[in-house]
DNA sequence: TAAATAGTGTCTCTTAGACATTATGGT
DNA sequence: ACCATAATGTCTAAGAGACACTATTTA
């Protein structure tokens, strides 16, 4: 990130001029605060008591801490906090991120703007909602570590049907839940929840767990066919060029994948 | 759109907690504005002088308007205004489209936030910017109407490449082109532009305006085929269930169609 | 009859979709 | 031998993609 610095050089009428446009700025009543609400979004592993090994099975989880003052004192809120003048809102999310929660250098993507009036009793404020994808290992390093806040990870359909949020948060997680999933079918986020190395197991879990609608039977055949789709997937190969397995979730040894850095372009028309 | 409004009964000591939680918000500095800037997007009908019947050819033009005062005075700039403590952003956008172009009730979709420091002279001051589609002849009524600012309408590329647009508007402007290039593919939004029925030639002209690189060479049978595609299009027919025709832009007559209210779900996945 | 658009014929190759079948290897 | 997962076989119908061809009017 580099700022830039904007140097001005000005005639006394346009310093003039300059000060009578901030005038004229400032004279109107403005906002009380500028929030960035992050939704942190996770995967956390089920445990399964298989007879044999077999897949996991995950939940979508979004991060949520308890509120200890007013207004909506107890109830659960988004993580966040206010924009500071020398930062850009992305900043404040990526920097409250890691104040709130600890976690840093993960996928945080914009999402939108709440400016409803009265949508915060303190006054005046416009929030701006980020989404960010960790994976379950970082969260669970710093629940451990922190006792400043309590925290906690709710599924999102129940924090969503069950909780009373704080401010229009529900609103928020709603449209966020919306958008992760749109984005789980028309990018290669799923990555986000993978490691570097996957099968394709592992992957169709994954859809599955955002998606839960996605269903389709032949995965495996239309994922390692399909020309027009040209490789967002391509096979892991060791240094022999052999294909590189894993039994971690199967007796049989399944190919392991990577995406590659394609993304498809999508159409209606086409 | 209906406000919500909030009811909260307090203790004093509540009061008491929230006016300290009020005091807690006013103490830090808040931005000196925050205003909703307009990319408005139409397409132009270029005239042809062709020997017989011929198919529109459009251009994608957005609307600027020359600045008056400083900063950037003079240069070309998005239309737009500050919000307002009773409004939301989206309603600035609305009421700032209406009273700088006259325009309303168009599509308008919030785009995103601008908010690098420094961004604009005058101070801090946080932009939210917004697309609106508008068809060709509402801003021709409009600019004979109006002499209160110069508006200009510009092809697009020429705007991006060639003019000093005020503030990080070029940004805006380049961020929205790829925002509708990507929403003409997506969704059926080209039915902004067209009128209730077209013919399919017509349609092509304004994808392919909007998106010079959709070439499709079956254009025609892949819309009237494709079961999965499932009717995002149909045919209008008459009162006597009569395909209706067109010969506005052909010797031969062609089929008239309407989009359905059906947007199919993309995967790169399926 | 040339021009400009609309639409169909034809061909090959690939994919969709639905299921059945086989492969693997540890408990 | 069974289990859970991985992967291929097989079949039909449909679509993609490329071009050639026909259709319809009027200037």
């Amino acid at each position: 990130m580099t700022d830039v610095v904007m140097v001005i050089v000005m005639s006394k009428e346009q310093e003039q001029e300059r000060a009578n446009g901030v005038m004229e700025v400032k004279k109107y009543r403005t906002p009380d605060g500028i929030p960035a609400d992050i939704v942190m979004f996770t995967l956390t592993r089920q445990e399964r008591k298989a007879s044999t090994k077999s897949l996991p099975r995950f939940d979508l989880k979004v991060m949520l801490i308890r509120r200890r003052s007013w207004p909506f004192a107890g109830a659960w809120a988004l993580p966040g906090g206010f924009c500071q003048e020398d930062e850009s809102l992305y900043e404040t999310a990526r920097r409250e991120l890691k104040e709130e929660t600890g976690v840093d250098g993960h996928h945080l993507e914009y999402l939108g703007v709440y400016s409803k009036p009265g949508r915060d009793p303190r006054g005046w404020i416009i929030s701006h909602a980020f989404f960010a994808l960790v994976e379950e290992w970082v969260i669970e390093k710093r629940q451990a570590a922190d006792d400043a806040q309590e925290v906690g990870l709710f599924p999102v359909r129940e924090a969503l049907d069950e909780l009373q949020l704080a401010f229009d948060h529900r609103e928020i997680l709603q449209d966020a839940y919306l958008r992760i999933q749109q984005q789980m079918l028309h990018t290669t986020i799923a990555k986000q929840f993978l490691p570097p190395h996957f099968t394709l197991g592992e992957l169709y879990q994954v859809i599955q767990t955002v998606v839960p609608d996605f269903a389709e039977l032949n995965f495996i055949r239309k994922i390692t066919s399909t020309r027009s789709r040209q490789g967002i997937l391509e096979e892991v190969r060791d240094e022999n060029d052999k294909p590189m397995l894993s039994n971690q979730y199967s007796q049989r040894p399944a190919q392991l994948y990577r995406f590659t850095d394609f993304t498809p372009q999508l159409s209606i028309y086409t």
